[in-house]
RNA sequence: UCAUAGUGAACUC
């Protein structure tokens, strides 16, 4: 039981989902009773790639295995829903819950708080943190980040600090996340500063930054015209033990060439394949579109091959830009030779 | 805790 649990998680990630199907009720044939794990395990596989119907399909059919849905099946479930925004079915799957004696936790409303948050209903979020209040169902540090970072993505800064005071008066303690999320939220408003004093402050509380962290302010930095402070704060995060991850080279990157500094973030990008860490898509995206617009079309082409060689494949929107450009020089062969090579695509200029 | 929730990056718009 235990191992195939491990299994169905291993093929879940894998998108295998037929797979998981077989062994589900290979598990049901040999007599094994299937617990409520394998079926979340799959009702959220389904729902990290979008899958919200199939998810659905999954939790009906727990029925059909004598497996009695628990919280962390519901919570699987909600989950999906709310992704690919389908709120009036996670509301009624939420009732459900209710119906089936099912009793709600903490989780089971951070995912709904911060679903409605992401579709604007933010007054149905804020209901929500209110009635946990009432239930008795303590919220944690995550719910109260997820209403703060719903409430300035809105614009709706006063209700974020608001709820940013609640949360403290409450005990819950602010972690990375939550300041990263006003860290982040300075930053777009061209206020780096104010960015810089908490993060002061979350040092100073003895929170550690992270990759979110100096992401956040190196983009924020550039973005106020402060390269040299972005620089120094990169300098600063590898100084600390936090090495650069793909987002903070894409960040990097993307800076750089904006300002025409071609040469350093080709560097950057030696130095990260150097590394740990492998370009992915966005890095892609980021550089090839970089040199494009900092007039590097020398670099463009092998560029790409060094990243294809590293199975970092361009998407629709570079590949594109790419065969367009390819054409205009008249390199049609060279185009069609590109467009082979990128697997599945059926793009044509 | 064998399974679930909140942050950061490019392009497109």
């Amino acid at each position: 039981e235990f191992t195939y649990c491990a299994l169905i998680e291993i093929l879940g990630r894998a998108k295998e989902f037929q797979a998981i199907w077989h062994l589900l009720n290979a598990m049901r044939e040999s007599g094994i009773t299937v617990t409520a794990v394998p079926f979340t395990t799959l009702i959220n596989s389904y729902g990290r790639v979008g899958m919200a119907e199939e998810a659905e399909q999954a939790f009906r059919s727990m029925q059909d295995f004598h497996c009695k849905p628990n919280v962390y099946a519901y919570n699987a479930l909600l989950n999906a829903q709310l992704k690919v925004q389908r709120i009036e079915e996670a509301l009624s799957t939420f009732m459900d819950m209710a119906q089936n004696g099912c009793d709600p936790d903490v989780v089971t409303y951070t995912t709904l708080i911060t679903g409605l948050c992401r579709y604007g209903e933010l007054d149905k979020a804020s209901n929500l943190l209110d009635e946990m209040v009432n239930r008795e169902c303590a919220p944690n540090t995550w719910t109260y980040t997820a209403l703060v970072q719903g409430f300035l993505k809105a614009g709706h800064a006063e209700k974020a600090l608001a709820t940013y005071e609640q949360m403290q008066k409450k005990g819950c303690t602010p972690d990375a996340v939550t300041y990263n999320s006003l860290i982040d939220w300075f930053c777009k408003e061209g206020k780096p500063d104010k960015a810089l004093e908490l993060l002061d402050e979350m040092v100073g509380k003895g929170c550690d930054p992270d990759f979110g962290t100096y992401t956040a302010l190196i983009d924020g930095l550039f973005k106020a015209g402060r390269a040299d402070m972005a620089l120094s704060t990169v300098r600063r995060m590898i100084r600390k033990g936090c090495n650069p991850d793909t987002a903070t080279y894409s960040t990097l990157i993307s800076w750089l060439c904006k300002e025409a500094e071609t040469e350093e973030a080709l560097d950057f990008l030696d130095w990260m394949m150097s590394r740990d860490s492998d370009p992915n898509n966005i890095t892609n995206a980021t550089l090839i579109n970089g040199l494009f617009k900092a007039g590097r079309t020398d670099m463009v082409l092998c560029t790409v091959r060094r990243m294809m060689g590293k199975g970092c494949n361009p998407n629709k929107v570079t590949c594109t830009a790419l065969v367009n450009w390819l054409c205009k020089q008249g390199k049609t062969d060279e185009a069609v030779e590109l467009l082979d090579a990128i697997t599945g695509t059926g793009l044509t200029p």
